[in-house]
DNA sequence: TATGAATGAGCCTTCATTCAT
DNA sequence: TATGAATGAAGGCTCATTCAT
C-alpha cells in the first residue's frame, strides 16, 4: 500500500528520510529545485543556485540525493504522488466514471494553471531524456496512467463508456490531451487562463467517452 | 506560397544552401544529427559526434550552423516541414474534414512508427527547454497546429464535426492524443508496432469530433 | 586613502578575498600568472599553464577570477599598486621635487631591473589591446601618471622646474623614458645592466626640468 | 643601400613581390591588414577579416605572407621605412641636429596624428610579444633608432647638445616620449588634437638637449 | 594565380561532485 | 551533519592554415 508513495529505489538513492528534521531539509532542497529548474531550466541549473534557493551549502543536497538527477525525479516523484493522492480522495465520492474523469481533469488543470512554476516544471523541465531520469520517473507516471485507465475501464463496465474503446489509448487521448492544453499554456507568450479552458476541455472528453443518454 | 517552407531565419542563422553541394553537406549534418541526438540525448551528444558521424571534421559544423541549437532546430524544421508538405498533399484527395483527419493521423503515427530514431528524436530530444530552441522550433511547429485545427473548422462548417467543439481544444486533442501514443512507444521497452494501434485511436477521435451519421 | 589601492571593481570582478587563507591563494595566483605571462606571453599562456604554477586546478582560477583578462588585471593592480606605495614612502623624505624625480626613476628602474619577469610583464605582455584589459589597467596607471605630474607641479611651485614646461607632457617625457629604457633592456638580447643607466636617465631628465641654479 | 627597405628575410618570408601586379595586391592586402589590426586588434582580427577588406580570399593571403604574424610586421615595415624616408628627407635641408630633431618629432606626431588608424596600428596593435613579430619588426625599428640617434650625435660634434648627454638614452628619451604623448592619445577617450601638443614636446626636449646659447 | 571550403588542434570556461574541516 | 573550496573532465566554438579545384 504504502510501496507506492516510496521513493523508488534506483542505484545510490538516498531515500526519504524519516527523521522529521532532514525531511524538512529534504523537502526545502526539494522546493527550491521546483524553483530553480522552472527558472532556469534543467540543464541551465547548476546545482549551487538550489543550495542557494534552500539556504544550504552546495555539499548539503548530495547528503540529501545521489546528484543532480535524483534531485529533479524525487521533484516529479513529490509533485505527483500528492496529486494523485488529491484526485484519489476527491474521486472516492463520484458517483460514476465520467464523474471521475471530470474531477480528474478539473483538479490537474486548475492545480497546475494556479502554479506555473509547478506546471513549468511538469510540462518542460521535466522532459529530459538522460534514462536515469525516465527510469526514476517511471513508476509515478505509471500510477497515474493507472488511475486513468482505471476510471475509463470503470466506466465501461459501467456502461456510461464505450465498450469498444480501447482504454489504453483512451487514457492516453484524456492525458495526451491536458497533457498538451497545459504545455501550450504554460509555453504561450500570451497570459490567459487555463482554467478557463476546462469545459471545452470536458465537453470533447465527453463527446469520446460517453455513450448516448450516458450519465 | 514557399516562404513557410523556407529555414526559419533567427539571428546567427546561416540558411539552408542553395548550391547542390553544399546542400547535401547540409543534409548529411542534419541526417547525422538526428541520428547522434536520438542516440545520446541532445545534451549528452558532443557536436563531435555528430561531425563523426557526418564524416566532417568538428569545424565544419559550423560552416553550416551557427551553434549546436542551430543545428537541432534545423533537423526538427527539415523534418516537420516534410512531414506537413506530404500531409498536405495527401489530404487534397479527400472528400470530407474527418477523412483528412483520418489521413493525417494515420501518416503521422505511420511515419514515426517506421522511423524510431526520428520518433525518439521530435518526440524526447526535441523537449528542450532552451528559448533559443523554442523559438526555432515554434513556427513549423504553428503549422502544424493550423493545418490540424483548419482541419477541424472545416469539418465543422461541413457539418461533419460538431459545431459546439472548440477547434482549438480539439487540436489539443488530437495532438496530445498522437504525440502521447507516440511518446509512449518511442519510451516504452516492450517491443510492439505503434501502428496497430491507429485504428484504435482513429475511433475514439471519431467519437470526439464526428457528429451522429455525420461523415 | 586606502580605496585607491583597492581593486578595481568592473563587472563580474571577483575583488581580493579578505579571508587570509584565500588571500595567498589568491597571490599564489597572481605570482604564478605573473611569471607565465611573461614566458609564454598572455595570448600563448593558456590559463593551465597558470595553474600548473600556481599548483591548483585549472577551476579553481575562476574561483578567484573572473576570467583570464581579470588575472592580467589583477596581476598589474598588485604590482604597480604595490610599485606606487613604496615610491610614495620613499618620497616623503625628499627635500625638493627633482629629488622626488629622482627616487621615482632610480626606484622604478631598479625595481624591474632587478625582476625581469615582472619588467616582461609590466612592459610587453601588459600591453594588450583588448579594451577590457585597458579599462582594469587604467585606474592604477593614472595613480602612477597622477603622481609623477603632481612632481612636477610640486617642482614648479618650488620654483625648482621651469615653469613653462607643460606638466603633462613633462609627465609623459619622464615615462616615456624610463619606459623606453626598461623595454629595449627587457627586449635586448644583450646581457647588460639597466641599473647602470640610471644616472644618465637622470641627467638628461634634469636637464629637461630644472632650471639653472636650481636643486 | 637598399637593403635597409627590403623585407627582412626570416624563416618562410615570402618577400616583397617584384612583379607590379602582385606589388598592387601586396599592398592591398597590408593597408587591409592596417585597417582590420586597428579595427578589431590583433589577436582579435581573423585572417579572414583582412581578406575581406583586401577584397581577396582567405588563401589569397598565403600567396603572398606566410603567416599572419608576417602580416603584421609586413604593415610595419611598410609604415616606418615610408616614415624614415621621408624624414630622411625633409631633414636634409636642416641647418642643424636640433632642427633635425624639430622636422622629426613633429612629423611624426603629425603623421600619426592624422592618421588614428594607423597610429592605432603602430603604438597599440604592433606591441605583440611573439618572438617572431619581435623579430620581425626589429630592422625597420633599428633604422629609426639610428636615425634618432645620429641626430643627438650629430648635434652633440656640432655643439648644439650638451656633450655630456649619452647619445643611446637621448634616443630613448626623444623616442620614448613622442611614444608616449601618441599612446596617451590614441587611448584616450577625450577627442583632441595631438598635433597641437608638438610645440610643448620640443620645448622640454629643446631644454634636455640643447645647451645653453646654442642653435 | 586565386579561391574558399574544410580541417582539427586548442583553449576558455562551467559545473557536478568530492572531501577536508 | 554541514560546509564550500577545490577539483578536473568535458565540450562548444574559433580560426590559422591547407589544398583540391
Amino acid at each position: 500500500m504504502k510501496t507506492s508513495l516510496q521513493k523508488y529505489d534506483h542505484l545510490g538513492s538516498k531515500g526519504i528520510p524519516d527523521d522529521p528534521r532532514k525531511r524538512a531539509k529534504y523537502l526545502a532542497i526539494v522546493e527550491a529545485a521546483l524553483e530553480a529548474f522552472s527558472e532556469y531550466g534543467y540543464h541551465d541549473c547548476p546545482v549551487s543556485k538550489i543550495a542557494r534557493k534552500a539556504n544550504v551549502a552546495d555539499g548539503t543536497i548530495y547528503l540529501y540525493f545521489a546528484n543532480k538527477e535524483e534531485v529533479l525525479v524525487s521533484v516529479f516523484q513529490e509533485k505527483v504522488n500528492s496529486l494523485i493522492r488529491d484526485v484519489e480522495k476527491l474521486t472516492l465520492e463520484c458517483s460514476d466514471a465520467w464523474e471521475k474523469i471530470e474531477v480528474l481533469v478539473r483538479y490537474h488543470i486548475t492545480a497546475l494553471g494556479d502554479n506555473r512554476v509547478l506546471a513549468n516544471f511538469l510540462q518542460i523541465q521535466l522532459r529530459q531524456s538522460s534514462p536515469n531520469i525516465r527510469h526514476g520517473i517511471a513508476p509515478p507516471l505509471k500510477r497515474l496512467y493507472r488511475l486513468i485507465e482505471g476510471f475509463v475501464v470503470e466506466g465501461q463496465q459501467e456502461g456510461v463508456f464505450d465498450g469498444k474503446i480501447n482504454a489504453n489509448i483512451a487514457r492516453k487521448l484524456i492525458f495526451g490531451c491536458f497533457d498538451e492544453v497545459i504545455s501550450c499554456w504554460v509555453l504561450s507568450r500570451r497570459e490567459y487562463d487555463v482554467k478557463e479552458k476546462v469545459d471545452d476541455v470536458l465537453y470533447i472528453l465527453r463527446r469520446a467517452l460517453v455513450v448516448e443518454g450516458g450519465a
